[in-house]
DNA sequence: CTCAACAATTGATCTATATCAGCAAGCTAA
DNA sequence: TTAGCTTGCTGATATAGATCAATTGTTGAG
């Protein structure tokens, strides 16, 4: 099954779709030579959308693959033996998903898209090879997977040490990073997530997610309509997340 | 003064000391042929032993080499905006730190000795060049990073989802998994953090982390005499970790 | 051995956030 | 259109765990 439906892999030969697409300063091909690209190119599958609530694997599924999000957003979550979700992050366009599944070479999560969804199909085993011939591919991946385990650590201490109204805001300016390094509006975006999905990747209840934004909104910080979210005053924001986004910071150095 | 030091880096020269060391099963040589555990054994410095309290490395510092713990504990650590410590991981024989700071060639914590504590150091750029030649280190590598990522995500589903006793319980089982990984009792060990830094860790105060600990005691599920820990029922206290730690369950499938 | 500094425990409050409950606004399907 | 869901907001109350404070145990320097 695995192999018929493997030839689109190869639908890639007529032109270096990573050449073209507007992702390619971020994503994987990042400091690749052109023919470096284009034999990265030509492993990648690109898959058919994902619909919102799709899921792209799911927890314990065999790992075979890495995927780049090319448009929409996913989110990646783990059930618990009492039954309940717990997401572990959300995924925007240029983000790698499934790096996690190397080490068991089972995923240990599920990714579900959160809207109309399109992904690159990166097969690790093929990836794994072609980074032995192209160092600073290897180089791109180690730095990848680092950046995941700074970022993750920095979850950690959001998790750990702030309040709900640090959280809210390390959460919305995180977004708008994301979105800015993308080329789009630091200050002006679309949450693609439920105020029950943010809580519950904060570890805060809905309600709590809710008041804040409220708050934030009754003191000038942001501005909310829905989903539509403005950050009005961003030093403000800055000022609340405050300590320790060091992974950020040293970025800027 | 780091060159005069650096000379004992050609010390193990003589012999290979990976293959000698009982840790080879679980730190990177693991599934490496014999010569290339010789070429992975050459690239590696063994430093003098850090004393407890002392910095391996300091948030900021330019990152050169990951670091494998040989004897002895350490703690990784950011210091946040208002000064306060944030730790994020406690690294135990066998285990690797310093990954994080791949990706901005800075390490973005600070490691610290909680004993006597010796290392082998893995000057990254050689480490990386030699994973090009051998692709079972380069997977090795992949995998390791892998699961620290997936074992920070485990900690992110900590902090979020669980309350005090579900943390103390799951942070003492974890460090009997880690003890019996490597041929010591699951069952009986010794803390060599203080309760003040397993409640940063943790993110509970110290208070918290010693009631739970005495009622933990009252209530038969361990044992605790100062830092000694005897987790008398086991079965008890893996109920009590209950969901989600999935990194872990499916290392047993 | 002794004193000082620090680490751990225990008890008494306080508080941030969860939980419960009700309501309003959209959205979907018939 | 209306009934039935879902999502988001807000108020009232409950509670887990923080904070404050006092006591005891441990360690290590001289």
């Amino acid at each position: 099954m695995a192999i018929s439906n493997s030839n689109n892999r190869f639908s890639s030969k007529l032109t270096s779709q990573c050449q073209n697409c507007s992702l390619s300063a971020l994503c994987l091909p990042i400091a690749l030579a052109d023919e470096d690209v284009n034999r990265l190119d030509q492993i990648i599958e690109r898959k058919r959308p994902l619909k919102k609530g799709e899921l792209l694997f799911h927890q314990g599924e065999e790992f075979d693959s890495v995927f780049a999000v090319r448009t929409g957003t996913l989110k990646t979550f783990n059930i618990t033996n009492s039954g309940e979700e717990q997401i572990t992050g959300f995924y925007c366009p240029s983000e790698l998903v499934g790096l996690s599944g190397i080490d068991e070479n089972h995923y240990p999560v599920s990714a579900k898209a959160l809207e109309t969804t399109t992904v690159c199909e990166i097969p690790f085993s093929h990836l794994e090879q072609l980074s032995s011939q192209i160092p600073s591919l290897k180089h791109q991946l180690f730095r990848l997977m680092s950046r995941k385990i700074c970022d993750d650590q920095q979850m950690m201490v959001l998790l750990g040490k702030k309040n709900a109204d640090e959280k809210v805001a390390s959460f919305l300016l995180n977004l708008s990073h994301r979105f800015k390094k993308r080329g789009y509006s630091a200050t002006a975006f679309r949450l693609s997530m439920s105020r029950g999905e943010i809580g519950n990747y904060l570890g805060l209840a809905v309600e709590t997610v809710s008041r804040v934004m409220t708050r934030f909104q009754k003191n000038g910080l942001i501005d909310v309509d829905g989903k539509e979210i403005s950050i009005i005053d961003m030093a403000e924001m800055e000022k609340l997340v405050g300590a320790s986004s060091e992974c950020a910071n040293i970025e800027h150095v």
